[in-house]
RNA sequence: GUUUCGGUAGCUCAGCUGGAUAGAGCAUUCGCCUUCUAAGCGAACGGUCGGGGGUUCGAAUCCCUCCCGAAACGCCA
């Protein structure tokens, strides 16, 4: 059900000869203020229609408006407020949720069309950082809410496994490196070889010469060179499935850098055709002047190809491969400017798709208030942060309920999904300087209160000897509590549209929050388990509340423990 | 310098397409476990919504301007 557009409707039988419907349903607003009921019409916008000032408009019309869902109407100045039939909505909200579950605010907008998202794509031979959990986490959450509006994502890890780097790290494993230590802690030992190289390359300019040797035996197939870099690639995946695994969060594709190599030169040969490409400095660009851009790199002056050739192959690729409606790239906002000229380029190129493709930036994350930087060693290692956030989880459980089975298994959703949580709850763009007591935190607008939230309310269900409700006549609920939680239930639809068209998953963490308080207020001040005419409804309400905060949680990539 | 984001309570942030007295969380102080998990609930404290103009019946929200912060601005990704 869905009040607000009933209450438009009864408005507009009043109104049909001035306004559509669907402009009354815009003008109608939800109050800040519970004294002002559940839905308010102001009518400054009938004052000129109407040559009368809104004050008497709204008394004049206010009492015309009749539906069964409005139990009463009261006049306040230029507005129209109108208090909703408890007991009616509720029984039709909670009704609606114990049906469809998990698919409530399941919705039919992307028609299953394909929507590949670019995200995580951390770099071979690079721990994970927090960074990367950003790209993770934002994209894993967006392609839920997508699939959510019934389009189908498909996750793409765009690995960094290509590139000059690789050179460096073959010519520093021949020198110092041994098989024994990379296989040991592969990404630890590698990250190590890597700086080695560069401070050893500071003193002896030769080594860099060694390194662009290696790459290009790697470009041109050397099989030693390949062995290894095929070798590096996989001890380094299998890493990351590590973090992947904990996070709970599987790819579609893992094709990355290295995947479009063979298909660069199709993508200069596309933009010669186009006559679009021209020297400057020795370098291939396209120029963008029209765009306001600066031009896009297609090749260095040493003939090598860049990241926009990159990009444009691996586009050209999703679009042929996928016929996609809309394709994402979950990358920093740092990177706008990039993604300008992809588009541009792409729209040179006379694609129309090119409007499709949508860059969804994040914020960057800064410690002691400066860029992380890999090579300068100044990095937030992200199992260094699981791990910490676990360990502490499990030291509230120890304090708090040490009796829980599972504790580890419990530790680890909660620890994993405060950090998860934490980096969801806010804009995405924001940008945050890392502190682990800020992102470890189990108290107030956290995931581990939303988790917390729906294990009490499972425990109760538990209590009554319920693991699942039916659709009832006796649902209606009457009091206060159970209404604010009432109004969140039935925002929901409008929340996971919101948050698609946002392409926002902290809109999704807010609903979380608010119906998790919502609900401890509730719980706090009425009792489900006594003997009450309403208990059936309670409890109804109860199970309802496990379910979508379940789901919320679901969407968000965090986990739900049953009892913590 | 140009462009793009941002500036709301001591700190971290909400505030959806402009609407009725600007809201949370954290921190601080104080209440509430013989009753459904106190990772909770309640109360107190705390704000010239960066400054100044403008549009509007109405501006934290839209426009202009200035100040402050971050990021990006051709051979890295």
């Amino acid at each position: 059900m869905d009040y607000r557009q009933q209450i438009a409707e009864a408005i507009h039988t009043e109104l049909n000869e001035h306004f559509e419907l669907n402009e009354i349903n815009l003008l109608l607003e939800k109050p800040k203020h519970t004294e002002h009921g559940d839905i308010a019409f102001p009518t400054f916008q009938l004052a000129k229609l109407f040559r009368k000032n809104p004050a008497q408009i709204a008394s004049e019309l206010g009492d015309k408006i009749t539906s069964p869902l409005i139990s009463k109407t009261e006049i306040v100045g230029p507005y129209i407020n109108f208090y909703l039939n408890k007991e009616a909505v509720s029984q039709a909200v909670i009704n609606e949720v114990i049906v469809d579950k998990g698919n409530f605010g399941q919705l039919s907008i992307g028609n299953g069309g394909n929507v590949p998202i670019d995200m995580s794509s951390p770099n071979i031979a690079k721990p994970m950082s927090m960074g990367h959990l950003r790209s993770t986490v934002i994209g894993n959450a967006l392609s839920n809410i997508l699939k959510k509006v019934d389009y189908s994502p498909i996750r793409i890890n765009h690995l960094g496994d290509w590139g000059t780097q690789f050179g460096k790290l073959i010519t520093a494993y021949k020198k110092w490196g041994s098989e024994e230590a990379v296989k040991a802690d592969p990404i630890k030992e590698l990250l190590t070889l890597y700086v080695k190289f560069h401070d050893e390359a500071e003193d002896d300019s030769d080594l860099e010469d060694e390194g662009r040797a290696w790459f290009r035996q790697l470009e041109e197939g050397n099989e030693e060179a390949v062995a290894i870099w095929k070798w590096f690639r996989e001890e380094s995946l299998k890493e990351f499935e590590k973090v992947y695994n904990r996070l709970n969060i599987a790819f579609d594709s893992y094709n990355g850098e290295a995947f479009y190599n063979d298909k660069m030169t199709d993508v200069v040969a596309l933009l010669e055709e186009h006559n679009l490409l021209t020297v400057d400095r020795g370098a291939h660009i396209v120029n963008l002047d029209k765009y306001d851009l600066n031009p896009a790199l297609i090749k260095k002056s040493d003939g090598a190809t860049l990241y926009m050739t990159r990009d444009l192959a691996a586009a050209l690729y999703r679009h042929k491969n996928y016929d996609f409606s809309q394709s994402l790239y979950v990358v920093g906002q740092e990177q706008s400017n990039h993604f300008k000229q992809l588009k541009a380029v792409l729209k040179e190129l006379e694609f129309d798709w090119a409007d499709d493709i949508h860059h969804i930036p994040f914020g960057l994350i800064t410690k002691d208030g400066k860029k992380l930087s890999t090579r300068k060693g100044k990095v937030v290692l992200l199992e260094e942060v699981l791990d910490e956030a676990t360990a502490q989880a499990l030291q509230q459980i120890e304090e708090k309920n040490p009796a829980l089975p599972n504790k580890e298994l419990v530790a680890e959703q909660v620890g994993v999904g405060a950090v998860v949580f934490h980096d969801l709850k806010n804009d995405r763009l924001n940008n945050f300087d890392f502190t682990i007591e800020e992102v470890v935190q189990f108290e107030g607008e956290t995931g581990p209160y939303v988790q917390y939230t729906r294990a009490r309310a499972l425990s109760i269900l538990r209590k009554a000897g319920i693991d699942t409700v039916s659709p009832s006549e006796n649902h209606a609920l009457s009091d206060d509590y159970s209404w604010e939680v009432i109004k969140l239930i039935h925002d929901y639809p409008n929340t996971v549209k919101r948050a698609y068209e946002n392409f926002e998953p902290s809109i999704i963490a807010k609903h979380a929050i608010q119906l998790a308080q919502a609900f401890n207020k509730f719980y706090a001040n009425v009792r489900v388990l006594d003997e009450h005419s309403e208990k059936e409804a309670r409890l109804a309400l109860v199970f309802a509340v496990t379910e979508l905060l379940k789901e919320d949680l679901r969407i968000l990539g965090v986990q739900a423990p049953d009892e913590m």
